[in-house]
DNA sequence: TCAATCACG
DNA sequence: ACGTACGTGATTGAA
């Protein structure tokens, strides 16, 4: 009904690759004020998601002898080095809308004596840009302990770190997580519906403060052309295949690849790093309590309480100090009666 | 079987 | 002029 109808509410409809009329998320929600269904239809989505993926489907995947769900990890899957999870996958438990903060609430510890403790590493991918690239405006930001959105705002905006507006952080977010994946100005308007002449200007005024960055990213594209690969931290490579081609579409994808795997790739090295120290750690002292998952940043454990102290340290300790940085890594935690709320 | 969509970092 | 932000896995329904 709606593919073959399709309302005309856009000026130039929008296609995929074999020609159909998108309507994903990202589409329709331009197209909220336009009609009433728009939203009506977006709920629905989001209902039918949820309910498939998660409510359905998790609570038969309970083990009859354990009475949990265990997934299985992939570690030769993602090519920039991260862990993937499926059967089920557990790296994409809901936590973005309200109705999917209800599903990771029953995530719960095993008994009574226990806890959720979830740790996760503050702005990752940021910090190691700034170690990598040796960026003295964006390591001092960290160093000194900032908002980094806040902080990019009043360097891109030109404007005192208090006179940062809700706008300005939340464009200044943007060009952050742009960065980590090779930024374009088309994708920057896109992704914030704004004008792309602005997100040139926004994007230029970014590495005029932050010059090391850009160097860094023309550093990593430049030496993957020659080499035909990047690497991470740890020197884990990622081949590049299409970095030299003639094709300027396919050229651009290994372009934001060369950028975006060390950095992404260096984040999954570091974690790696930290639950080998953690797991070797608990198991040389004898500890009750359980590391359960890993998701991309974030570590999560059914802990027993009379060990809440003991692990809080070691596990901050170990995943702040996993390497040696310049730059220093931060953690947060969280401990309470469910997933959600240990956060 | 595969494209489209959407859940997460 | 072109197409355009990185990495995954599960579900649905058309082809």
């Amino acid at each position: 009904m709606f593919y073959s109808t399709y309302y005309k509410l856009m000026k130039r409809r929008k296609t995929t690759k074999t020609g159909q009329f998108k309507t994903d998320e990202a589409t329709l929600s331009k197209l909220k004020n336009k009609h009433e269904i728009i939203v009506k239809i977006l709920n629905y989505r989001q209902q039918k998601k949820l309910k498939s993926t998660y409510v359905d489907a998790l609570p038969k995947l309970a083990n009859p002898t354990t009475n949990k769900i265990h997934t299985t990890y992939l570690q030769t899957v993602a090519a920039t080095g991260r862990l993937s999870s499926n059967n089920p996958n557990l790296q994409n438990i809901p936590i973005r809308s309200e109705m999917g903060r209800e599903i990771r609430k029953a995530f719960i510890p095993r008994g009574k004596d226990y806890k959720i403790f979830a740790a996760d590493y503050s702005q990752i991918e940021l910090r190691i840009i700034a170690e990598m690239s040796g960026d003295e405006n964006m390591k001092n930001a960290f160093i000194s302990g900032e908002d980094i959105h806040s902080a990019t705002a009043a360097k891109v905006f030109r404007v005192e770190l208090k006179d940062v507006d809700r706008e300005m952080r939340s464009k200044a977010k943007a060009v952050n997580f742009g960065i980590i994946y090779g930024v374009s100005a088309f994708g920057l308007a896109q992704n914030l519906n704004i004008p792309r002449r602005e997100a040139k200007e926004i994007i230029e005024s970014y590495f005029e403060q932050y010059p090391k960055i850009k160097t860094f990213m023309d550093q990593s594209i430049e030496l993957a052309k020659e080499k035909g690969f990047v690497e991470t931290i740890m020197h884990r490579k990622r081949y590049l295949k299409d970095i030299n081609s003639t094709n300027g579409i396919v050229r651009g994808h290994a372009e934001r690849n060369a950028i975006n795997a060390p950095i992404q790739g260096s984040a999954a090295d570091i974690i790696k790093i930290a639950m080998i120290n953690i797991h070797d750690e608990m198991k040389s002292r004898n500890l009750q309590s359980k590391m359960l998952l890993q998701v991309h940043d974030e570590l999560v454990f059914d802990l027993f309480i009379p060990e809440e102290d003991e692990m809080i340290k070691l596990v901050t300790d170990k995943m702040e100090n996993a390497i040696d940085f310049a730059v220093p890594l931060k953690v947060e935690y969280g401990i309470a009666d469910n997933w959600l709320d240990a956060h």
